[in-house]
DNA sequence: ATTTCATTTGAAAATATTTTAAGTAAATGA
DNA sequence: TCATTTACTTAAAATATTTTCAAATGAAAT
């Protein structure tokens, strides 16, 4: 099972239909966006696992695309691209794209470069297992142990989590978990937060009303701890 | 300024020479190993930061180092390779290479691809710029401590305390400190400063009637000092 | 079509923070 | 030294933020 989800942002159409049938026949979910515009706005409401990007839009250039994505998108985006030149490539590269393949490609190498760069993404989660205090978060497993019982959490409860686990002690700002966990076209939705913060300390605190984990850090945002 | 260390498995001592050169020149460190068995051995001994390997290598198959490599190896590997078929690059990617270039490559295009494997799987870790005396002041993750217990500050209280801690030493005087917390529209209510000034003492300091952090500077402002 | 579960939305109650004000102490300059 | 200014302390009033609860919406699964 996979399960990923990919954004396509490409304005020929012929190569999303391409790319959506082999995509799909993989077990990706796939969302499609014909222009700059259409594709910075899709990601930003609902952030995909990885970004296949062409640089060729005709509403703004590629690299801009790529720039403005990386300010805040930190999983994979891949450049398919009918520009060969060394200096699109490199440029392309360092502007943060994890890959870049020259149009046309072979299907079952994007596919294999797909898989790669989502295993390396996803390999830097795998913390093998991360935190104590009769409190087990296991990253690579993706569970949650409370006095060694599996906790059920939702996509978004885990999400949310697993960014906390992953920054233990320092404070992240509202604007930085909103941003992460429901995409920068969120970021002034603090009640989402809210509402969410208090499902997880129902669930992970031993008091909810005295968290010792997830500890409020009033205006600005919420900070982990695991007292050792 | 960069350090980081690759290894290059390659047969060709041409390949190699162009390769320590352009990487050298780019401030990599570089050894090298001109078969399978000297490479694994190599890496064993002293892992670097990133292998690149030759598939077509004398003594063993370039996928079967992949693979052995593999077994232990987490850093990036790059793989170089005169085979262009579709079979050889997804089978290395799938084998757990980052990236696969087929000879000739661009210098310029393989220094790119290092570089975004790199930073890939390198989580940077900021380095908490702190200052100490039984008080540590860790500006990355917004976090404050005396005697190694948190100190909760509130927003305004720890932007005034990191705007001191950013400026150790200099009298910054209450127009400039209004100004930075508050806003160029408070700056003469000194009040506002008085009152913060006065938490932050009761919460940082030893006595805070005799205050060792945070110096009156009187009609001018205050001063932040260390004793090392 | 129905049920279930997660997410979103809204609004009152509880907390925390900032501002204001008033009394006291300390520093400065003639 | 005294008069004046500047600084400190404290606590209440005013604001702002967070928590909590519950209902509405939406999406997936049967």
């Amino acid at each position: 099972m996979n399960n990923s989800e990919i954004l396509i942002i490409d304005d020929e159409v012929q190569i999303r239909k391409l790319l959506n049938i082999t995509l799909q026949s993989n077990d990706f979910k796939v969302i499609e966006a014909a222009s700059a515009g259409e594709g910075l706005i899709m990601a930003a409401n609902h952030p995909p696992d990885l970004i296949l990007l062409d640089l060729g839009l005709p509403d703004e250039s590629g690299h801009s695309v790529l720039k403005k994505l990386r300010e805040w998108y930190a999983k994979p985006i891949i450049i398919l691209s009918v520009l060969s030149s060394e200096e699109d490539i490199v440029k392309a590269l360092d502007n943060g794209a994890n890959d870049y393949l020259i149009k046309p490609f072979r299907t079952g190498e994007l596919l294999a470069r797909i898989r790669s760069a989502l295993r390396v993404t996803s390999h830097e989660d795998k913390g093998p297992l991360v935190d104590c205090n009769n409190l087990q978060i296991d990253l690579s497993a993706r569970t949650v142990k409370k006095n060694n019982e599996i906790i059920k959490l939702t996509a978004t409860e885990y999400t949310l989590l697993s960014l906390f686990a992953k920054n233990e002690g320092k404070v992240l700002t509202h604007h930085y978990l909103l941003q992460q966990v429901w995409g920068p076209g969120y970021i002034d939705q603090s009640q989402y937060l809210r509402v969410f913060i208090a499902q997880l300390r129902k669930k992970i605190e031993e008091d909810p009303n005295q968290p010792k984990f997830i500890i409020t850090e009033s205006g600005v945002g919420y900070r982990f701890v695991i007292d050792k």
